[in-house]
DNA sequence: AATGTGCAAGCAAACGTTTGCGTTGTTAGA
DNA sequence: TCTAACAACGCAAACGTTTGCTTGCACATT
């Protein structure tokens, strides 16, 4: 399945096939048909390796790195990125990092390996990875990020405006007349989660809501972290009147933990969220929170590395997206 | 960046550098670790490409296709690949097919040329793409189907139980006094569906269980046509005293059509679904369902390629997944 | 008849590796 | 001192393409 064997097979040289094949001048209509219908009845498909070895050019292959693909917020990136790449025809390896900076360089040394043209990352916070990154930005690799990013690299990111996200919601609860407030985190390794806690927590302060110390819980962005955390908040005996919760799984088990305590919202506890999920829609009663736009993440991030690889315009560095606070029934109004 | 620049650089032969990279005998230590600094230096990664080619071996690669990221079924199936998939050292192209068969052939010609080693697939199922997947197995690739397959084609493949798992459901409403039923279906072109409609039908019908004709709703496994169909249910004079949802995405349209209705379930209406979604467990009530195991069914997906791969004991070529009934809230005791 | 034009096809090198084989140079055993 | 053994390294071909160059040939132009 080769080009040298349809050459061999039809007695002609491997050149010939090439340019029958691949529509270009200097073969005869006829010889190109009976090439183009011999490659089709084995089934022949060029070899994309050695296709772009010998082109020196691209791959057209990409590299899409997630920490978690069960994720929706995740998959939800990647349907839109996906949906930019196919109509450029770029095909993408999937690596799945688990926030494990080993696991990343690991992937991104196969990545690399593969000779991909470009890669689309939602990196792990570490100092490994992000030395790996300078490394290979600095040696002309493409690279964009999203979700993510580290402060101290110039390398284009598409990131959600967590501040303004976080200010929305707690001027929301600010205005419903709330004075005290909890906290369910998540990992405050990930650059995400420290801009959203600090956030909170000054913000709270300028706006005067008390925030305890064992009202912040949750260090983890997982299920079960938001599961636990709600039930310790629920616990006290001085509880605040509403929770803030930091991230979309970690709300989903803290509404399991809700639904478990059958605690009432918003009369005995009011709730908000970041992201606005399936849980937080169906939920009864739905969830107030604010609504980042992945889609529109994902698309921004594919289409600037394709700007990139193209040499068009170049874009901002860094490309902060606006969020929207949805509005529903889980904030009780105290004033 | 290639072996052939470092020997130049070194004063060395190309095939020397190969050697001493890849711990092959034949260097002495000295010139193998001075080299082995080298290529870390300049951040020398072999190029898998060439490799292969040469090897005339494996990539390394594999292609997984999938009709839609964004559901949260596919998105834990290719969890579990991934991870079996990361422990053998593989890398794989993620395709998405938005069961669209001219995208799916684009994608599996792309593949090819990759030069995969072999595909995971949950097909479309269409003639086009049934008669490629014939083609490509015939000349001896490496296929693994999962929650698809072809009956007429002996692709080995790892599908649930639908039979067994829309019996459990039917089975349950039965005993719980329900003697008319409404369908929430989803496209009948997907073997899936065509099954599950099939076997609730003829179950139905057995069980003395009635289903009239416009109680059967919804040609889509999409959120909205969920949605579209809840309604034309629930706004019917005479209506099914339960209503059985045969997939997840359309389960959380259904749901958000009981929300928006104020439909009160069980009293009003009961409902079961295909599938332990997250809206699912989280939704109040919280709905009685048949649990599909995603994670299962990558993990010997995945398992099942390599173990082909690798020559090793061949398998059943079609395993069946169990289902587990999760008995919740959603179904109103009518006996 | 000599020359020019243009098309069809072959030739060979190159992309970056790998690997069997051949060539050195050193050392140990007889 | 001779040679056998072995280690260290070079040589060149091959994997499947692509592409600039050359060759061969038919036909048209002078």
């Amino acid at each position: 399945m080769s080009i040298t064997k349809i050459a061999k097979d039809l007695g002609v040289h491997p050149s010939t096939v090439s340019r029958a094949l691949s529509g270009k001048p200097g073969v005869s209509e006829d010889l190109r048909n009976k090439i183009i219908q011999y490659a089709e009845k084995i089934g022949y498909y060029p070899d994309a390796r050695a296709s772009s070895l010998r082109k020196k050019g691209k791959t057209g292959t990409l590299g899409i790195i997630i920490p978690d693909i069960g994720n929706p917020f995740f998959a939800t990136v990647i349907k839109a990125i996906e949906d930019v790449l196919y109509s450029h025809n770029y095909n993408f390896f999937l690596c799945v990092s688990d926030e494990d900076p080993e696991k990343e360089i690991f992937h991104l040394k196969s990545l690399i390996s593969h000779r991909v043209d470009g890669i689309i990352a939602a990196p792990t916070l570490d100092n490994k990875t992000k030395n790996f990154y300078s490394k290979l930005y600095s040696s002309k690799k493409t690279i964009v990020f999203f979700d993510r990013f580290f402060p101290t690299l110039d390398i284009p990111s598409i990131v959600t405006n967590n501040e303004q996200g976080i200010k929305k919601l707690i001027n929301h609860i600010y205005k419903m007349g709330h004075k005290t407030l909890g906290i369910i985190s998540l990992s405050p390794e990930s650059i995400t989660g420290k801009i959203r806690l600090e956030t909170a927590l000054n913000y709270a302060k300028k706006l005067k809501i008390t925030v305890q110390p064992e009202w912040i819980q949750g260090f983890d962005s997982t299920e079960e972290s938001g599961y636990l955390s709600m039930k310790k908040i629920l616990k006290q005996k001085r509880r605040p009147s509403v929770v803030l919760i930091l991230n979309d799984l970690t709300s989903l088990g803290a509404l399991r933990a809700i639904s478990e305590l059958k605690a009432n919202v918003p009369e005995e506890i009011s709730l908000v969220a970041f992201d606005d999920t399936y849980w937080n829609q169906i939920f009864n009663p739905p969830i107030t929170c604010v609504k980042q736009d992945p889609k529109e993440m994902g698309i921004l991030a594919a289409k600037n590395l394709i700007n990139i690889l193209n040499k068009k315009n170049v874009l901002k560095k860094q490309i902060l997206l606006d969020t929207k606070l949805i509005i529903r029934q889980s904030v009780k109004k105290l004033i």
